[in-house]
DNA sequence: TACCAGGAGAAAA
DNA sequence: TTTTCTCATGGT
């Protein structure tokens, strides 16, 4: 199978090489950063957690015991801090409740993406950045970038709301986990590189070399 | 100055 | 059920 969606995937890969994904040094720092990075650019975000690492707060039992008020000055940089400092204690707290990391690679993925769209504060696209980055779950994590690119591409109304566009890319794609962290970081590197405003810049390498466009 | 950035939840219509 | 409003810093 070569599906369109396939073809992009390999056209930007080639284009802009291995992401690496997700940039942080353990799978906690990968759900805080989620958290953080909600409507927010990353450069904010590493600046908020090299402010929580300052202080030792990048565990879950440190950031729970943190006054409030002060986790919120320390993530000041990632924007509605003091919303996000009171959703990563509760993200915290649920986090312990449920046994810590190795108790949660336990569940499985339907169950585990539901209890994590329970805690307020992780939304889809939160809930799938944590499964895919890190838990290592084959789920493919859309976003406004996702639907931006892929709506100018045809390949997407972009109306479609966000189970559909995710239910759409793991139709069309394989279940691969390397393949899904490289192909949502290669989304984002595509946006920043091009097509923030215009249509279709004329540097655009899905526009120049994909055979869907 | 105005707009946008790796969203989500609550309130209003 | 769908749309609108709120949260907020930092770069362009």
């Amino acid at each position: 199978m070569c599906s369109a969606f396939q073809n992009v995937f390999d056209t930007m890969l080639v284009a802009y090489g291995s992401q690496h994904w997700w940039p942080a040094d353990t799978p906690f720092e990968v759900m805080v950063g989620a958290i953080l990075t909600q409507n927010t650019a990353w450069s904010n975000v590493e600046r908020a957690i090299a402010n929580l690492k300052a202080s030792d707060w990048l565990t879950a039992e440190n950031i729970i015991h943190a006054d409030l008020s002060q986790l919120a000055e320390a993530i000041r940089p990632s924007g509605y801090f003091n919303q996000k400092a009171a959703r990563l204690q509760g993200f915290c707290t649920w986090y312990l409740q449920q046994g810590g990391y190795d108790a949660l690679t336990q569940i499985n993925t339907h169950d585990l993406r539901k209890a994590l769209l329970s805690v307020k504060g992780i939304g889809p696209e939160t809930a799938d950045d944590i499964l895919l980055y890190a838990f290592g779950r084959p789920v493919f994590v859309v976003d406004a970038y996702t639907k931006r690119i892929f709506s100018r591409l045809g390949l997407l109304k972009g109306d479609e709301g966000y189970e559909v566009v995710r239910a759409i890319f793991e139709r069309e794609l394989p279940a691969d986990v390397g393949m899904f962290n490289e192909y949502h970081a290669l989304i984002v590197q595509h946006a920043k590189q091009h097509c923030k405003k215009k249509p279709l810049c004329g540097a655009c390498c899905l526009q120049q070399g994909c055979k869907v466009v």
